[in-house]
DNA sequence: TTGACAATTCAACAAGCGATGAATTTAAAT
DNA sequence: ATTTAAATTCATCGCTTGTTGAATTGTCAA
């Protein structure tokens, strides 16, 4: 299940050798061309399931060229899941710092911490740069193998974790930390599904519910993941 | 990240062509052995992943065997895929069913619901039937994409969710069937994530959750989910 | 103006891919 | 006994894979 080729790609290599006319370069530049490509392709079709070649044809410049930038291809899947992972951790800690202190001086309730991890993914989800619709996609794929996960989730967001169920902790008191964990993942794996946008809500509701209506699902998360922890942690 | 090819496999091919002497057959027929190893590698690594070779050598069969049996690759992922969800639509119903009649003629409540959509595959889990760990993870994988999940799931498990979500229907009377779809939704993330055993919770909790706990992740579960079905669709 | 460096294409590499036709051996049916 | 069919290996096909070295063209500082 290789990708198709796409020969009509709209960027194409210019097919001149050597260091291109700075004046003629394009809009994005290629690097960036070639990280929007990559995102987009691993997350429709895992690591093994994107060719170098298809995927240069895909940003429009040289297979070679995606070495030279970003070194061998495992690297360049960790670079492309890195990107986003660091602003996407930024936005989720901003928002439960504003939570906070909204807050204070009580303690930020479960909602609200659900919230501020929920709702960053659904602002980039809703956003036009479709970028992070993709991202989502390729988040769900590296959080559910086997092979990824463990190196890839860890590595970039661990921190995040920790912080997050501190939080919880405070607004859980009395809680177990292994209870904690738990419904944390149970959140974790919600939401990868709910957000990877594979289309499989639309079939199996009949049309009733559509995949890419983000505002349904965000609306329906924070009060089903909240309940789940108040009931579990209570 | 193709499969390392293990040339030390426990089951080789005899080395000599022709049928075999019905005599000195194995214990495990080949094309169940195939599908046995094709189900533990596309769990592990998805389809793009696994190369029929390496396939081939963890079955101890030669190449050729599998298309002989099986077809083009494409068709061997849908058999193996398809093998246990007859299975497990089957436990689930069965379990469904019993609640029904335990709770008659009083409406079987949404823990009961829930506790049949999930317990089987907890018992599989828990069982010497390793197959099934690899399953579930192989679950994970295509209810997460989105070139498989709308093929293979929607084909081979849209008519049990029918059947749940009229249950449901009548657990929680005066509902949306929107609320329900999206409810069932969280639950089919949280359900794959959890139960693909990446190992992920291990590490996310410092060691204190251990993914293969499958008692723990269940126990906890039901109330989880049950809590959040009732105040969405309450 | 020269020389170092950056950015790009091209061509090729060895290895590996899925698939298949032919040959071979045995089992089962007649 | 013969024939037919099933189960297996082997060799090979044409293509694709990730990676790299060499050549080319442009920029920019000395």
């Amino acid at each position: 299940m290789a990708t198709s080729d796409n020969k009509t790609a709209e960027n194409r290599p210019t097919g001149k050798v050597g260091r291109p006319r700075s004046d003629d370069r394009e809009k994005t530049e290629r690097g960036e061309r070639i990280l929007n490509a990559a995102e987009e392709l691993f997350a429709l079709h895992g690591y093994d399931g994107v060719t170098l070649r298809t995927l240069a044809n895909a940003a429009g410049v040289d297979v070679a060229l995606i070495n030279y930038y970003f070194g061998p291809k495992q690297q360049l899947f960790d670079t492309v899941f890195q990107r986003r992972a660091k602003i996407l951790n930024q936005e989720r800690l901003s928002a439960l710092e504003q939570a906070k202190s909204e807050a204070a001086p009580e303690a930020v309730t479960v909602e609200k911490i659900i919230e501020a991890f929920l709702r960053p993914l659904e602002v980039a989800q809703e956003s036009q740069d479709e970028g992070w619709r993709n991202y989502c996609a390729l988040l769900a794929y590296v959080n559910n193998s086997a092979v990824w996960g463990p190196l890839l989730m860890s590595k970039h967001y661990n921190d995040l974790v920790d912080v997050f169920v501190e939080a919880l902790r405070h607004a859980l008191p009395g809680s177990k930390d292994e209870d904690i964990y738990w419904c944390y993942h149970y959140m974790s794996g919600a939401m990868s599904l709910t957000f990877a946008n594979t289309g499989r809500i639309d079939r199996m509701s009949h049309g009733l519910c559509r995949s890419d209506d983000f505002q349904a699902a965000y609306d329906r998360m924070i009060p089903f993941i909240a309940a789940g922890f108040r009931r579990v942690c209570g």
